[in-house]
DNA sequence: CTAATGCTTGAACACTCGTTCAAACGCTGT
DNA sequence: ACAGCGTTTGAACGAGTGTTCAAGCATTAG
């Protein structure tokens, strides 16, 4: 495990190997099991490291998590540009749930928003920031609504999806959906969509825009399979 | 768990004195500081009681977890139960939200939530049980609209007010509402309340009750104080 | 007054935690 | 071959954890 050779990891600049290894080791055990229940120890041994070996490279365990806290700022912040860049999402953390999709990414981040540090703080400044800058654009391409609120009505979103991340363990149980990846059962996907849509559609959409989702879930009620699930939705 | 004795506490049967005194510090020490975060001592501490004679009366530190979700699910039946009776409420924990103001109740709901427990995983069925109930009343009293998804529906709205009390820290800091306490900010409601309003409006409510609410919050847009604040919406 | 019963305690145990530190290892350049 | 240097390690420390246990305290019953 030595210099810039192998491993087709490379996120970003900084990203080294070994440090590398035991930061993803961290937000996957973080994610698993939450911040403060997880021990330096468990992290070392899942990057298959001595314990004195990750707070050497992190100066402490306070400063892996601000570590995790700024990976994963970096990368939503990338996929958020690059959602902007192609085409348009209704909710702007779709295009991260689809690519982070079978990655702990997401159920750490449904970690951190609830273990405060100032780092998750700024993490979802961030969030929300992106949210107000991505619905104003919609809004422009006249997809959804003009609003009285609109900052306002921008952070609710954002909380809509960060908010079914952080119970996305119960949210499965009792619905199926897994928003940490949702196509992990697509089958209960139509359900919720369909809800979804329901809820919001008619305050938050365009109407001519709700009314062309609004028939690609022609699916019996609470019915099987059927349907396909554009990405749509805010979350 | 003997003598019948004193103390205005009483809020159920088997409640006791010194009992209740520790379980109160306890889901108080929790919802402050997270249930993993909390030690034994500390509750104890605050209980005015030694370390010893909590795991007297709760078996361990599980058992006295699960206590404080037991107690605050039948808290909350309660008074689900009371909204029920009483005039009708659009969020099925609005009526909590009122009567728990200032009580660290829901501050600890909202950790349950989040550290997963068999106990606070049946609080969260008691939780959309009731709502669904309670929705499928609105619904037959003229105030929501039909839905094709009528449980989908019911488990969203519940989701949207467990979400935003599991993220209230996060929601305060940015739009100035504590969904744990929300009189205790009046001059931020007017905007959330608008917001959402908007936002679930037009897809929930009755056109009837939408527009007659629509007008309680004739509100500069992203103004000061003006405007009432009625029980309404999801959360 | 004595005995008993349940509430309450302090000290202790076994364990895990985050963190420190000096020593070994493996590679690079000379 | 040697020296140098960043990487990596194992052992250890001190603090804090949940939990156990036998002994004290108070109140009530006989």
């Amino acid at each position: 495990m030595r210099s810039t050779s192998g491993e087709p990891d490379g996120r970003s600049a900084d990203d080294r190997t070994t440090r590398a290894r035991i930061r993803d080791a961290a937000i996957a055990r973080f994610a698993r099991e939450g911040i403060a229940a997880t021990s330096v120890r468990a992290v070392a041994a899942d990057a298959g490291v001595a314990p004195s070996h990750v707070v050497h490279y992190f100066r402490s365990k306070a400063g892996l998590r601000a570590a995790c806290d700024e990976h994963v700022a970096a990368l939503l912040r990338e996929l958020q540009d690059e959602a902007v860049d192609a085409g348009l999402q209704l909710d702007p953390l779709a295009g991260a749930r689809r690519t982070l999709s079978g990655t702990p990414v997401l159920a750490y981040l449904a970690r951190t928003l609830v273990e405060p540090s100032p780092e998750s703080d700024a993490l979802v400044d961030q969030l929300v920031a992106d949210s107000v800058r991505y619905v104003k654009g919609l809004e422009a391409a006249g997809l959804v609504r003009a609003s009285d609120h609109e900052r306002m009505r921008a952070v609710l979103l954002t909380f809509w999806s960060l908010g079914s991340l952080a119970l996305h363990r119960q949210l499965e149980r009792l619905t199926g959906v897994d928003m940490t990846d949702p196509e992990a059962h697509p089958e209960a996907l139509a359900d919720y969509a369909g809800a979804t849509l329901e809820l919001f559609g008619p305050g938050l959409l365009t109407p001519a825009l709700a009314q062309r989702l609004q028939h690609l879930f022609a699916v019996p009620p609470d019915g099987g399979t059927a349907g396909p699930h554009p990405t749509g939705e805010p979350t």
